[in-house]
DNA sequence: GATGAAGGTCGACATTGTCGACCGCGTCCC
DNA sequence: GGGACGCGGTCGACAATGTCGACCTTCATC
């Protein structure tokens, strides 16, 4: 394989330091993060900015990332295959299920969210398509680990940080929860993640029977449990249905 | 000023030859439509997959637009600090006025819808966050056109296409429609982009009193203007009143 | 008004991306 | 069935290209 292009492979690692600190940064902040000389970074954030990638704040001079790429995200979104055929079922699974229904695709080391629908109540309410979620800790997470080979790598390889109490760190005990997942066809997040918050999710094929998603919803571990703790037979029971109704969308076939 | 990068150039022309086409781009479409050699397209392309700019279809080798877009792009709303400011504001504009809410920025030649807050009923909407709207037909785009020169010279020398019966295009018409919207402080679109639907917009400022967007609201026509066909003052009021709140959240000052 | 650090420019250098010929594979059509 | 086309992808020579580090201007600080 011939070698990729630096100058671009410099120009995404901008992009991601941009992304990833909160704040803008200054042409220096990111010569010297990336290990680039001055009049190298500066070359390449202006020719992002030419392109609408980068903005530059025109009284400190600082930088921050730019519009294009939300313009291009959204465009991602319109062309993407597994979301247009869910859009309907997961608002089924919202209404059904009363809770927020998500969709989500394995991406580098985590969940990316690609479509999210609201709880059907008037709440307020913030959109968390473009998100990423931890594989480890959360249903969509672990569903991706325990039937996608490159996610149940990157979930195995990768730190599994404690973010609750009962967030399942050690590698033997992260296993068995995929081998259960396996066995039931799908996970859950009893407070792994967030404190008070409980998910489900099951996996979506596709054509070849290829696991390329999952879709599952998420609420009050007081909604989502019953009054034993244990989790309510219907609505894992919802999320499984949407989730095979997806896949046979796909040409999946039945089960 | 010295030049720009070439590579990252073309980068950015493949990622919006793939965004602008629906389907999916074979390596010789992408060579051909940009008049590079195929390898130059093939490296550049590896590249971009390898950074999850580019997503390739096994089965095809068709190429696509990459997750990473989501996820920037979502960064990108993180960061903007005039959607974080107008976030509460729109809310409520959306609720006192029973319609959808939009906040908007000039992008290239249109509008880049950077927030939208549904109507507050239950019926099936679609987020239209990272769309455009054109600028010469809509009441956020008349907006930006009035008080932005920049946007203006975009409206201006652009074509202005005739998308429903009452689209104004001549540039007499046009720079008068600009002239009322100065002397009111505000914008209509009725029924001008699409038919049966009517919008109301207003300009916001930054802290040194320079335009940076356009907040609105969108709805059917029958419901935005009253029996006699005239926009309904409340909701003009209500919009006016959210675009000066924002403007002093960002802290333009009274007026 | 000296100082330092910021963003930005410049020009020499050789690294780096580019080009067009070439490969292997699948498909379509004789 | 076999040849020819078109596809995605590779290769290596060449020079155009991006890179580097010294330098400039500006601004805030002391």
């Amino acid at each position: 394989m011939p070698g990729p292009i630096q100058s671009l492979e410099r120009a995404a690692a901008i992009l991601r330091l941009l992304a990833g600190g909160e704040r803008r940064l200054g042409l220096s902040d990111v010569a010297s993060s990336l290990g680039l000389a001055k009049g190298t970074a500066h070359g390449i954030l202006r020719t992002l900015q030419q392109e609408g990638f980068v903005e530059q704040d025109p009284v400190s001079g600082k930088y921050q990332l730019g519009a294009e790429l939300l313009r291009l995200g959204n465009s991602f979104l319109d062309v993407h295959e597994l979301r247009a055929r869910a859009l309907v079922w997961t608002d089924d699974l919202a209404r059904s299920s009363g809770e927020s229904a998500y969709l989500g695709v394995l991406h580098q080391q985590g969940v990316l969210i690609v479509h999210h629908v609201f709880r059907p109540d008037d709440s307020r309410q913030v959109l968390e398509v473009g998100a990423m979620q931890p594989l480890h800790s959360t249903a969509l997470g672990k569903v991706l680990a325990a039937y996608d080979p490159v996610a149940h790598s990157e979930a195995a390889e990768g730190e599994r940080a404690a973010l609750t109490g009962r967030t399942v760190t050690s590698a033997a005990d992260f296993e068995a929860l995929l081998d259960l997942t396996r066995a039931r066809g799908w996970a859950a997040d009893l407070e792994e993640t967030w404190e008070g918050v409980a998910s489900i999710a099951a996996p979506v094929y596709d054509r070849r029977r290829m696991p390329v998603g999952a879709v599952g919803i998420s609420g009050a571990v007081e909604r989502v449990c019953d009054d034993d703790g244990a989790i309510r037979p219907r609505l894992v029971a919802a999320v499984r249905d949407c989730a095979r109704a997806v896949s046979r969308d796909l040409g999946a076939g039945r089960f």
